[in-house]
DNA sequence: CGCGTCATTGATGTGCATCAAGTGGTGTGG
DNA sequence: CCACACCACTTGATGCACATCAATGACGCG
């Protein structure tokens, strides 16, 4: 993030990012209804985020990786109302929402960040309404694990093969099938 | 919105939901891959978001009424990713976004409340998920009544009758289902 | 070695899409 | 005022995609 921020400014972010927590596999990160205080910037590990019917169905919203922030569900009503659970251990930063507002009103840089980082949540979620309104079971996987290397490639790792975090009930769940299917494009 | 502002902030609010903008039934409020300038607010008329697949199939993403603000997709990109078409004859204030980031450096509570029709606008997304990934037809249908005329009524229409803006191919297309499926949840 | 758990496979069932025919409403011209 | 064409909507028959269920096999672990 090469913003052109002065020496003070350049402590106050560090200062934000500063505080950090474990989370262990399987163990949630927040839960819905929990009060919201902080976004979470994921530094290592990965994550489900989900969201339930009254009658006990689960959706799994998204999953999230080193890097991407997790938590923004929760600005609108000062709670959050997904639950989002670490797939391994992970370690995220918090940060304390209200302080990232107080300092978004002073550095513009980081203003449009987060901006941005709502806007490409927002743009993320267009893709899977389009992903589960539009596509057929095997093209739906096929989007999914596209996007997923693309974005393990983007950190680093190896364009042609992945370790898959989540389990296949969760993957079926995020493209809305069952896991039976998730075998059978691939005949042996 | 109560916010507490002095004469000159409101003077500044004011400017910039000055511009305004008639958008006729069926033409386009902006197109996907257009430059993202503004954000807008709908004064009055209904609208659709949509995004396509490269092979041309469609996913109506949203439909927006009156007090909702419509373009937060262009934010990330500095382009629109999505389409937005007025589904009647519709007038919209034109809110250019970097002015807006600009007062809410300054306002508080407009910054607060930028950061809420965001992060709202990624829970609704995430209920729409739930709709389309777990949901059967009929109950997606119903979800999308009650929800419909849930927001009417908040806006002192009926709770008991309404008028829908859009086509049946849309509501189908939302929905994740073809317009045959929409009689069937009514035998007369 | 025996057990439990999970991936795989195939048989069957169901929900929804697709297709085609029928119905009724609306506007037009006679 | 009626006959007609056009359209959107409804309805039912058929087919397909996916869910469901049950059986089998692979793996790890006590």
């Amino acid at each position: 993030m090469p913003m052109g921020l002065d020496e003070k400014q350049l402590r106050r972010i560090d200062e934000i990012i500063a505080k950090r927590r474990k989370v262990e596999r399987g163990a949630p990160l927040y839960s819905n209804g929990e009060t919201f205080s902080s976004l979470y910037a994921i530094r290592t590990g990965f994550f489900k985020t989900c969201v339930t019917t009254e009658d006990g169905r689960e959706q799994v919203t998204g999953f999230q990786m080193a890097g991407e922030i997790i938590g923004l569900d929760g600005i609108v009503s000062d709670r959050y109302t997904c639950n989002a659970v670490a797939l391994e251990d992970a370690e995220v930063c918090v940060m304390p929402f209200d302080r990232l507002e107080e300092m978004s009103r002073e550095i513009t840089a980081l203003q449009h960040h987060v901006h941005k980082i709502m806007s490409r949540e927002i743009v993320r979620e267009h893709g899977v309404m389009l992903l589960l309104g539009s596509m057929r079971a095997e093209e739906r996987l096929a989007a999914f694990l596209l996007n997923l290397v693309q974005r393990l490639h983007a950190r680093g790792f190896s364009r042609t093969e992945m370790i898959l975090r989540m389990s296949r009930e969760e993957i079926g769940s995020y493209l809305g099938m069952k896991i039976e299917l998730l075998a059978v494009p691939f005949p042996s």
